[in-house]
RNA sequence: GGGCGAUUAGCUCAGCCGGUUCAGAGCACCUGCCUUACAAGCAGGGGGUCGGCGGUUCGAAUCCGUCAUCGCCCA
């Protein structure tokens, strides 16, 4: 009559279930908990497609989880985002009042960021609300809470009392743009062309020496030429001193044999503050360090070219050797510079004081717990990557040069005029520990917060109750793009500051693509906005087909087409309801009314359903949800609405018996019950208009479906199995024939085996043939003889024979008998292949053996029997 | 350079521990249907030697090796 229209329905609901406290988690329920932390999406975020997944698979677990009985929780939440939140606020700054942040000073930007993400932050909250998220918002956490800031400068403290935190001058990445140092795992590697420079230096002892750089502007920057202590054409220059190119320093030449002997000239330019390896190189010499670029990027006074970017500097250099005679050469060159993950600008390694987290004593025990089988990997695969990573950790770079963030709880004396006084060291603490003592300027990584998450939510460093009841979680759920910057993080810090792994599981998705399989980004302009999806076909159809396209760890390559599946399949649940809902007498329980003839179709509506329960219940547990869900929906599209419904629907004008519709009520309850989790919202929706309910029953609270042992009838199902076949042989003879569908032909069914069962079944189910294939007359019985003139199927040693007089079309039969006949010997040719070897029939199983003997048999009696009808058409 | 993943129908992809007609689904395609739940639908149908080669096995889309192509991660 109408299609579905997701709008309206979806609108009700949500507030619905909010409202009513049934997103709430209880630590006194005395339920079991099943927790689901929430990866905390950016403040300034928006949802996008990765959100979508993750969020309908950890929904889709609350859901089920909740319906069976458990304490689900989801914890929600946001993260501040240290440079992106900045960077936002800054920027708006900059376009509405032309300021700075260092224009309205630290105290006054953090302010103005307080009030940002009062105003707009948490957008993405929302939108997970339209998505159907069923967290429990009540326990919202957000990472700049005032307990949480608690929580990471506890941490911070108990690490350095542990001794894995220090501080010093190391190389670290540097970003110019946004000014800050990165830890490694916020740098990519991109490879560009670019060129390798060979310039000559001039050596005391009157000769020159060439080195080639991928950097000609860092040549300021040198302190040493190291050579391989093996390399006999370098041997006697040891010891030597060269001068820099453009300059009147001169640097020694050292031995190492870190210099790789092959690349260029065999001898390497050290340039201890702009290259993490001559970083080390200097410290083995004892060499001293020269900075020569300004925080931004641009060289510095230490060099001829104060002010100039790198880059200009880079092609002003090499202009200047070679005016000066000193560039030997110039070639192309294909190298990997490493870019800010966040700002895309290309990181510098440089020389800075930091704050580290010795991260090896943490990787250690992270990997104990795996190999413990603590955390399980779903795909199993990624376990790879973490021990790779854990095996090969390195310190990580936790202060940044922010303002937003979680000040490091580090103080320092300060002398008469309210200067640090570096000298006496610092003290580490939650509290300002003395009088006159400064807080450290810097804020900790963004990801320094994230890492507590799973404890830091529930009260920690108090141990709450909930901490106790909550932790630790069942199951996270995320992406492997963020593995080694969140997931293995977390495994860490629970161990460290709970000495209990976070999660058990750890359930990796795919990432989502384009459909060209492009990473969406929004400078590629191919993102897909989930909320344009949503808008177009209901967040069920959403879910719906991101579930079924969600397989074990592949990525996804979206079409936005691919929502017609949900979209079509939640029309398909809303016009199934019906078939049957429009006979439901408004207002009546039909609870006390109970079919007790259950007819076959029933019985094995019923057994379909118990069978499909026991598979979705194992493919959860091993969060298969596509199989799980594909499995529901072949169970809703093609077995209850093309078959079941089909049956039990009355004929125009006739209405439907009471016990039927309280049947079809009870079997549809349980396919909502199914469908619940993937697709809440037009479940709920129908679970209200199938009976009366009072408060508190609704669809969300109700429980998960359970396989009761009279459900399942393994021979009724057998039957109507059967019965399926017959009917659809029927169909295939009148397409075949050309006959209308709608035409009503007689049909003889001949049992085989003397099954008196099957035959006092089939009997008792003329309306069947009747209402699906529209058979007029059925005569059934046991080897029945073939009418004249009539098109025979072998339905496994039965025959279907439909007479058809005039009507039949010898060729069109003698051509589908045929096609039967070759198929059918393909296969017995297989079977007796098989059987025919004596290795297989020594060797394979017994029961398999057994089972391809049956199949040779009733293969070849159908044969017989489809070359006997074949034979007969003339 | 090291590691991982992918390669199955025209397209997008499922296929767990090797054995049920196991070669599947959705879309697309062909034929016939506006059969009063649904044309976002119904019925019927066509289509793939499961990337190549080799191996293990009674038996391989599935396990192993190797090659090719594509993609990702790490250095």
């Amino acid at each position: 009559m109408s299609a579905y229209n997701p709008k309206e329905i979806e609108q009700k609901w949500y507030p619905y279930w909010e409202s009513n406290g049934y997103f709430d988690t209880n630590i006194h329920s005395g339920k079991p908990p099943h927790v689901i932390m929430m990866p905390p999406p950016n403040v300034t975020g928006k949802l996008h497609m990765g959100h979508a997944l993750q969020d309908t698979v950890q929904d889709v677990l609350t859901r089920m989880r909740r319906m069976q009985g458990f304490d689900a929780l989801w914890m929600p939440g946001m993260d501040h985002a240290g440079i992106a939140t900045q960077n936002v606020v800054e920027r708006e700054l900059k376009v509405n009042e032309g300021k700075s942040r260092h224009d309205l000073g630290r105290e006054a930007f953090v302010e103005r960021v307080w009030a940002w993400k009062e105003e707009y932050g948490g957008i993405i909250l929302k939108q997970k609300r339209l998505l159907g998220d069923s967290c429990d918002w009540k326990r919202e956490r957000f990472t700049l809470d005032e307990g949480y800031v608690h929580a990471v400068q506890t941490v911070f403290v108990k690490l350095y009392e542990a001794g894995l935190l220090y501080r010093g001058e190391y190389i670290v990445n540097w970003c110019p743009s946004d000014l800050t140092a990165l830890s490694d795992e916020e740098v990519d590697n991109k490879e560009v062309d670019s060129n390798l420079w060979y310039v000559r230096y001039v050596l005391e002892i009157g000769d020159t020496l060439v080195i080639a750089t991928q950097r000609p502007e860092t040549i300021f920057g040198d302190m040493a030429i190291a050579v391989h202590p093996d390399d006999e054409r370098y041997q006697h220059l040891v010891g030597k001193k060269a001068r820099v190119p453009l300059t009147d320093r001169w640097i020694p030449i050292i031995a190492d044999d870190y210099v790789k002997i092959e690349f260029g000239s065999g001898a390497l330019k050290i340039t201890p503050n702009h290259d993490k390896n001559d970083f080390e190189v200097a410290k083995r010499h004892d060499l001293a360090f020269r900075e020569t670029l300004n925080p931004d990027a641009t060289l510095n006074e230490n060099t001829p070219y104060p002010g100039m970017d790198r880059f200009v500097a880079r092609e002003q250099v090499a202009k200047d050797l070679e005016a000066a005679g000193l560039l030997e050469k110039t070639e192309p060159y294909k190298t990997m510079i490493p870019v800010s993950s966040r700002s895309k600008a290309v990181v510098e390694p440089r020389v800075s004081l930091q704050w580290f987290v010795k991260m090896t004593p943490l990787a250690d025990a992270a990997l104990e717990a795996w190999r413990a089988g603590k955390i399980r990997f779903y795909p199993k695969r990624w376990e790879n990557d973490f021990e790779r990573w854990m095996k090969g950790i390195r310190d990580w770079t936790i202060s940044r040069q922010l303002w937003w963030g979680h000040r490091i709880p580090a103080w320092y004396w300060t002398d008469e005029q309210g200067n640090r006084d570096e000298a006496r060291g610092f003290l580490v603490s939650v509290e300002q520990p003395e009088p006159n003592m400064v807080q450290d300027e810097d804020v900790l990584d963004t990801w320094f917060s994230s890492w507590l998450w799973p404890f830091a939510t529930l009260g920690w460093p108090a141990q709450t109750p909930e901490l106790q009841h909550y932790y630790p979680g069942a199951v996270l759920v995320s992406g492997y793009d963020i593995l080694f910057f969140w997931i293995s993080r977390m495994v860490m810090g629970g161990l460290f500051c709970m000495d209990d792994v976070p999660y058990r599981d750890i359930f990796i998705t795919g990432i989502i693509r384009d459909k060209n399989g492009r990473k969406m980004s929004k400078s590629a302009g191919n993102g897909i906005d989930p909320m344009d999806l949503i808008d177009q076909y209901g967040a069920d159809a959403v879910r719906y087909s991101l579930t079924v396209l969600c397989a074990q760890g592949q990525d996804i390559k979206l079409d936005p087409l691919k929502m017609e599946m949900g979209r079509n399949f939640a029309n398909k649940i809303w016009n199934a309801f019906n078939v049957f809902g429009r006979f439901i007498e408004s207002g009546k329980d039909y609870r006390d009314i109970t079919k007790t003839d259950l007819s076959l179709a029933d019985r094995w509506m019923l057994h379909r359903i118990a069978e499909t329960v026991e598979a979705v219940d194992a493919d959860m547990t091993q969060y298969r949800l596509n199989e799980a869900l594909l499995k529901i929906y072949d169970l809703f599209w093609g077995d209850f609405c093309d078959w079941y419904l089909e049956l039990i629907k009355p004929p125009y004008g006739r209405t439907m018996p009471e016990a039927d519709v309280a049947l079809a009520i009870e079997i549809y309850e349980r396919l909502l019950r199914l469908l619940h989790p993937f697709m809440p919202f037009i479940t709920e929706d129908l679970w209200w208009k199938l009976r009366p309910r009072k408060e508190g029953e609704a669809l969300i609270m109700a429980t998960w479906p359970k396989v009761a042992p009279a459900d399942k009838e393994p021979e009724a199902a057998r039957h109507f199995g059967l019965m399926q076949q017959m009917i659809s042989g029927i169909r295939n003879i009148k397409a075949k024939m050309g006959i209308p569908p709608g035409k009503t032909v007689q049909v003889v069914v001949s049992i085989a085996n003397n099954d008196e069962n099957l035959l006092a079944t089939l009997q008792a189910q003329n309306a069947y043939f009747r209402q699906l294939a529209k058979v007029e007359n059925l005569t059934s019985g046991l080897g029945l003889a073939k009418p004249p003139a009539s098109a025979a199927v072998v339905v496994e040693g039965h025959q279907v024979f439909v007479p058809l007089a005039d009507l039949i079309d010898l060729e069109a039969e003698r051509a589908r008998l045929s096609k039967e006949i070759a198929q059918k010997e393909g296969f017995l040719k297989s079977v007796r292949g098989k059987l025919g070897n004596a290795g297989f029939v020594d060797r394979a199983p017994a029961d398999v053996v057994e089972r391809e003997r049956q199949k040779e048999r009733d293969a070849s009696l159908e044969l017989d029997k489809l070359r006997e009808n074949l034979m007969g058409l003339a």
